[in-house]
DNA sequence: TAAAATTAAATTGTGTACAACTTAATAACT
DNA sequence: AGTTATTAAGTTGTACACAATTTAATTTTA
């Protein structure tokens, strides 16, 4: 019992380890056409549904900090997919909006899900135990690491 | 019907990077006394196993390639952990092994697994699912990614 | 209301990840 | 054997991710 535990083969976080890259690098095939990447495409998502989030609130949604952010937004707002500026009721915060070329790119992404879908087929219900174990499994983690 | 495993999908793979994030977090805290990081742990826990490996076989076990591997393992050498070598019998290769003092390290790190349990606490039947279901769906992505 | 505490971004520094490319060594083939 | 192809590491450049710190604005409180 106490060598297995050691062992590679036996850990669940290091699936999960793995598994972050392949989605990833899946993604980043789907996502080749337009020129984002998924951390990006996950703030687009959040912005085409609300349109405009301050820095603290994507960080809020996507568990990210301004450490994370800033420097992406910025690259994002190099491409012209976003624009950032200070809000006026509250000059520490600043406040992201998608741009006219970010929001053309949502119909492009409508494709992706099903692509998605098309490379990790299973079943529904498969498919609801794992959302489920994964949402208890991170609030949780959420818990211990904050 | 369909719509609603699209959404699904996205989320479980949100969930995914999130979840290994926050692991990575966790792993960060009970390492912190070992001076090494999660992907360093791993590649210790390989060389604690066989004591030796090519790179590219450390590559091949954790799904990394050279660009990864060699700063990281410069690091680990520079820190003393491992040491690295040219193989003779094939100048292209090069052997990493664990020293003494990375060695060291491996009783330090024996609580490590108990503690992950601590943290995350789930019932053995649901462990083994997500298990089977990450294993399976590991196996579909890094077919499509290959 | 002036000082202290808190908050939101930004900055700095370190460490992965990975694509694309280079270099050197070995294997395969003509 | 000599050329070509393949292989293993290393290198370069880009993009997260996050701890720790800094800066500026807003609250809190004494």
């Amino acid at each position: 019992m106490k060598n297995e535990t050691l062992k590679l083969e036996n850990q669940i976080c290091f699936k999960i380890y793995t598994a972050e890259r392949e989605i990833t690098k899946l993604y980043r095939e789907l996502l080749k056409e337009l020129n984002v990447t998924y951390p990006q495409y996950l703030v687009l998502l959040l912005l085409w549904e609300k349109h405009s989030l301050t820095v603290k609130e994507l960080g809020q949604r996507l568990f990210l900090d301004s450490g994370t952010l800033t420097p992406m937004l910025k690259r994002m707002e190099m491409n012209g997919l976003v624009e950032r500026k200070r809000s006026e009721q509250d000059e520490r915060s600043v406040i992201v909006s998608v741009t006219e070329k970010g929001n053309a790119l949502k119909e492009k992404a409508e494709c992706i899900p099903n692509q998605l879908v098309d490379n990790i087929p299973m079943g529904k219900e498969e498919l609801s135990t794992l959302n489920e174990t994964l949402t208890s499994m991170l609030e949780q983690l959420q818990n211990q690491t904050k």
